[in-house]
DNA sequence: CAAAAAATGGACCCGCAAGTCCAGAATCCC
DNA sequence: GGGATTCTGGACTTGCGGGTCCATTTTTTG
């Protein structure tokens, strides 16, 4: 693990990418050793020396390198939601993103399948999730800030709506082949950040709150 | 696969549980057919014998059996949203369902287990998005004939975006055990609405349109 | 009640893919 | 340059799990 040759690094990097394109290509499910091993032109032993621990870590390394990429692939915009133009930008990069992606999700298929063997995998998700929500919170903070969203609106909440949006119409994508769910997840959700503005200004209550009645009640012995 | 004698159809019935069962504890990946034929006091021939392609065919099975289960278990609420109270009755008795089901969700593994391999199991998948986005959709027209949301809004869209969030508020809760996303997409989402016909009433414009700008622009050129 | 059909038990087969091992080649470090 | 270390090749083992087979029992049907 410790003390990598230039050229181990290189070959371990290899391995990792090499995996990555075929598990985008076949799904991780379906992604043996050997099918890397050809790929990428190794030996059974090379895998085990840069992965002692066999598949699973091999999986975790994968899962770790596509979790760079979704940030990664949604920037310079991400960390600059200063703008609505920008916003705008960031809307149909991600669609652009997840588009060309087309049906599979190396992401879902990985941990799905790492799961509830490793805790690992469940951190790299939800750190790239932490991650990815702190971006969008910091930019609807900084429209507040300039006036663009009502300033009482929750932001976290608002981010958290908005990634689960985003999670989701990339799941119904996966399911259906099609991008409407996820379109119509960022378009509605960043058409209220900005309503929440203009309602304010054109009513004029400062007192309008997000969530007056939902929030605290358990009503569930209907049935 | 037909004539099934009472008792074969109980059989195949118990098979059927008892893999759904034995699928939640462990994950779709990690079930065996001997897991389920020990489980359910079965043996391989039987198994077999209802299901004769074998572990994709039964997989299937627990797949339909699953979504059934998704809708049936939002009902009466899903319905009959007619009203703000069954709306919130509605947000929380998915919540609770989801809570309830804590890590696993087995429809996830299961699609994500048959996947590229079956298009059987995607059309199960698209059915019950379908199905699930009706009753939304016709909840939130119920609401607009009533005049309790805007009646510019467009329904299909905002249905669309309200079952991404679930199903990525769902993903996350898969992710970090939290159910913090799944509850901010509810609640926004089902605010939204709301507030849509609140700001109407306010301002008195009838013509305010959701997702003015976002629609048909690409400028992804910026990286 | 008897023949046919369905249901059941369980031993067996078989291929695949993860993981092991060791020998040899390349590289590093002094 | 030479000893140590890292890197590479590939044959081999092994276990697991899906799938097959047939004999036996139970149920249906006429």
């Amino acid at each position: 693990m410790k003390a990598l040759t230039p050229k181990g690094a290189a070959t371990r990097q290899r391995i990792i990418e090499g995996a990555a394109a075929e598990i985008r290509e076949r799904g991780a499910a379906a992604t043996t050793l050997d099918d890397v091993r050809a790929r990428t032109g190794t030996s059974k032993s090379q895998l085990f020396h840069y992965f002692p621990d066999g598949k699973e870590e091999l999986l975790l390394a994968v899962a770790r390198y596509e979790a760079d990429r979704v940030l990664t692939d949604q920037q310079p915009q991400l960390s600059d939601l200063t703008s609505w133009p920008t916003w705008s930008a960031w809307r149909d990069r991600v669609v652009a993103r997840y588009l060309g992606q087309g049906r599979s999700c190396p992401l879902n298929g990985l941990v799905s399948q790492l799961g509830r063997t490793t805790p690992g995998a469940q951190a790299v998700l939800t750190e790239l999730l932490h991650a990815w929500q702190a971006e969008i919170t910091a930019g609807i903070r900084h429209m507040q800030r300039i006036g663009e969203v009502d300033p009482g609106l929750d932001a976290e909440r608002a981010s958290a709506a908005l990634i689960a949006g985003i999670q989701g119409g990339v799941m119904v994508m996966l399911a259906t082949g099609r991008i409407g769910h996820l379109e119509a997840a960022l378009d509605v959700g960043i058409d209220n950040l900005r309503a929440s503005r203009r309602d304010n200004v054109v009513s004029g209550l400062p007192d309008r709150r997000l969530n007056p009645a939902s929030a605290r009640h358990d009503r569930q012995e209907t049935a």
